[in-house]
DNA sequence: CGGGCGTTTGAATCAAATCAATTGGAGTGG
DNA sequence: CCACTCCAATTGATTTGATTCAAACGCCCG
């Protein structure tokens, strides 16, 4: 892990030493007026997914976008000998396909984790929408901008942290997501393995499982009855703290 | 590291085990066209930047976006607490900005690591012009599309490979980038200090020394003489295949 | 020429991976 | 209903790769 006072970047040019100041990182996004703008100048059809479904996958050809209307989603990145990566998770109000703009063939597979919707809409006919309705091409050009700026957070996050505090993270990201939506997030089934959580972390199941039990050691979180793959965050802002606070000093769980 | 016989993804439906052929990863993406189209439908202003010079900052009000027509420039995402991350590279053709779209604010630095020219376009502006000529539009997208592809590599990199091939996979990556553009590829100048590649891939300083001189060591790059900043990549394809045969075997370099 | 920084290299330490054994549910079939 | 299998998860022991600590070198620049 990389110490906190470990600031190897140092600019040519030196700037102001303070910053900007802690910055807001909560999404002021409203999910349900972005759906219900796409929802009035868009045709679209709508597809019902169960878990494990294959929405695209990856070399299929591009020419449609997708958005979730509910449920979670995973995209998962291959490899050319195979390995297998989630490199992202999708929630209500999320649009997947992106990647498929550039080479005109989708980069990754979208798989549903649950029961779901999604609204399959074809790229074409945005892009003539959008000549319309130009807040249309805002909604979009905004959600590819969060799927960048969550992308390099969750790289940041997998640069920087130990373990425990990667594990934290996920937790604190995936709470946050459904708060975001206006979805309880105190108690989260996380749809998930401990191989895929790792594989997405860049661990391996083990440490996941055990950082997962140091966290319920620490009750930052508690294991539900009933499966494990239940868990409960009875205080979200601790969790963000333990995030914070491990940038800082070294991990002292137990 | 993660082995690769470990796959520890395990979609609950099955797919056809044999997936899609490794996947052509090179760019069929033409810089010089796109900056062609965007010199002749866009109002902007140029700007010559030199090492260090900072482009914008995280948190300036977001209302343009800039086009990198020579250098190269890197992406700083700053924590809360002070820690910066390197967590994009840009050279000619990329834009910059995008991260500033969602929340109408940037959300990193952006400073260049050369002498180049910055093309500096307002946003409301490339909106309007959008209308009038299409292709400019796909080209905008094209570039949101890629930035997102690019991410993800990245975070796929940093969470699959050791640190060997993490360097490894750096310099092919650097290698690459000038090789699209049509530079020479085969001595480049990094630009960076050690610390700041190791902040990049997730590595401390003395692990990307250690790397380099143990890629020295297996011939598949060389110092140049004066300054061991400069590095000659003899076989870029050698070094490819390393990158390929450590996700599949250990490393075995000396 | 001397100071400061970036780099290299070695030795010791540590965190996470690996190897291994066990537990616990979910689902199946006798 | 219980025995059985299968797979996810937990936990412990050990190994290993990367970090940390430390020292020395080389280069640029004043």
């Amino acid at each position: 892990m990389l110490d906190a006072t470990y600031v190897p970047f140092a600019p040519t040019r030196s700037f102001p030493p303070v910053r900007n100041a802690p910055r807001e990182r909560r999404e002021v996004h409203d999910v349900g007026a972005a759906l219900r703008l796409v929802g009035e100048s868009l045709d679209f059809q709508r597809r019902v997914v169960r878990t494990g479904d294959l929405i695209y996958r990856a070399g299929e050809s591009f020419d449609k976008l997708y958005l979730l209307n509910s449920g979670i989603c995973k995209l998962v990145n291959l490899a050319a000998d195979g390995r297998a990566q989630v490199v992202s998770l999708k929630f209500r109000g999320d649009w997947m396909g992106f990647d498929g703009i550039a080479r005109n063939a989708y980069d990754c597979d979208a798989i549903a984790m649950n029961t779901g919707e999604v609204w399959i809409i074809r790229y074409a006919s945005i892009l003539s929408a959008c000549t319309d309705t130009p807040a249309l091409l805002g909604c979009l050009h905004a959600a590819m901008s969060r799927a960048i700026v969550g992308d390099r957070d969750s790289l940041m996050s997998i640069c920087t942290l130990a373990a425990d505090a990667r594990v934290a993270d996920f937790l604190r990201y995936w709470a946050e997501s459904l708060a975001d939506r206006g979805m309880r997030y105190d108690r989260i089934s996380l749809l998930m393995t401990r191989a895929e959580i790792g594989n997405y972390l860049g661990l391996t199941l083990e440490t996941v499982s055990r950082s997962l039990s140091k966290l319920a050691r620490a009750n930052l979180i508690a294991f539900n009855e009933r499966g494990r793959r239940e868990i409960c965050i009875p205080d979200l802002g601790a969790l963000e703290s333990f995030v914070q606070e491990s940038t800082a000093t070294a991990c002292v769980l137990h």
